[in-house]
DNA sequence: AATGATAGCAACCGCCTCTAT
DNA sequence: GATAGAGGCGGTTGCTATCAT
């Protein structure tokens, strides 16, 4: 420890707090792409972000990194979590390193919402929390063959820690250096699919990737929960604020692959203006008044505002050169008008 | 329909640990 | 060994959506 107390890691004056916005989080996802993060504290100046280099972290960490796992827990997931914390109580990311795509936060978040809550009323109930447990044990070593040995008395022993943390290290390959961040593979891009987290497309960027067979395409894709009728809560929260339920990597086709590994890119060092725009954009679409329906024009006015936002970013792809050039002139001119009738 | 209570979750804060000098 | 800087962790807060009255 210091001693001498510490140096605030930022001016927090200087530096802007709260929701990230679209922008800023591709900044952050184009930035560690091309560089890496061998340093959080010199990063969001290095990007351009007005962010403390620990907002960054926690940002990438707990909700950019493309290896994440979206989505509820499962039975499997929560019954595991609730052992694991009853050996190791609330050291989070411990339990975290043995559910790979799972942040911390996020257990500890289910942990202190759900998982607390179920057990404290099992334990009202004596005898239905030993047979609850027991049952709880048989289908975490069903589940999770490596971890199963350990879970069925209170303290874990040596050895079954051992297992753990050898299963951790097979498992979360992401942690094992951040700074050579990979990509998901495409089995990954798969799960993501097949769990319906690409809802709704809406909007893409396309981004070129090289391949010595040619050029692949890797599409951005956002959907907006104010575009979806959605009864689930945890997609209607963040207001403008893409989330990562909302931007998912889709790819067009076959996608080139280094050592099985998924290579892409972002273009960095796009027009400060690109970023800017994208912001005002992301706050416009996901605005629901326009959207708020009078009943039978919901319809009508979610699909205008679907092709407002496709025109928009067929205009973007072409500032920056990505665009299908078949579509260029005309999007051109609906950007145009549509820029000018705004201001 | 309005209002208050509750739930869920992203983000922040402050402390701890590790590492370099 | 002392010190400072940086990353990491766990606790907590605050905002938003949903539910209940």
């Amino acid at each position: 420890m210091g001693g001498k107390g510490r140096t605030p890691c930022c001016d927090k004056s200087q530096v802007k707090r709260g929701p990230w916005s679209p922008s800023e989080d591709l900044r952050l996802i184009s930035f560690i792409q091309k560089h890496g993060h061998s340093n959080w504290r010199a990063l969001p100046k290095q990007a351009g972000l007005l962010r403390c280099g620990k907002s960054c972290r926690l940002r990438w960490i707990n909700y950019l990194r493309p290896d994440l796992k979206r989505g509820n827990f499962t039975k499997e997931e929560e019954e595991s979590i609730i052992k694991l914390h009853e050996a190791w109580g609330n050291k989070w990311s411990k339990i975290a390193s043995h559910f790979p795509g799972r942040t911390d936060n996020e257990i500890k978040n289910v942990w202190n919402t759900h998982l607390r809550k179920g057990l404290a009323s099992k334990n009202s109930c004596g005898d239905d929390q030993s047979k609850e447990l027991s049952s709880i044990s048989s289908s975490y070593s069903s589940s999770s063959s490596s971890a199963s040995s350990q879970l069925s008395s209170g303290e874990p022993s040596a050895g079954t820690t051992a297992e753990f943390e050898h299963q951790s290290n097979q498992d979360s390959n992401m942690s094992k250096n951040q700074n050579d961040y990979e990509l998901p593979n495409l089995s990954i891009i798969q799960e993501k699919l097949d769990q319906n987290l690409l809802m709704e497309v809406t909007n893409q960027v396309r981004v070129p990737v090289d391949d010595a067979k040619g050029v692949k395409t890797l599409t951005i894709s956002s959907s907006f929960s104010s575009l979806e009728s959605s009864n689930d809560s945890s997609s209607s929260q963040g207001g403008g604020i893409l989330r990562p339920d909302d931007l998912v990597f889709d790819f067009e086709g076959a996608y080139p692959l280094i050592e099985d590994k998924a290579v892409l890119e972002i273009p960095f060092e796009c027009d400060y203006d690109f970023w800017n725009m994208l912001d005002g954009f992301m706050t416009f679409q996901s605005n629901p008044e326009p959207l708020l329906p009078q009943a039978d024009q919901t319809y009508q006015s979610s699909n205008l505002e679907l092709v407002e936002s496709g025109k928009w970013l067929s205009y973007l792809e072409s500032e920056l050169g990505l665009e299908d050039s078949t579509k260029t002139n005309i999007n051109n001119q609906d950007f145009a008008m549509k820029d000018a009738t705004e201001q």
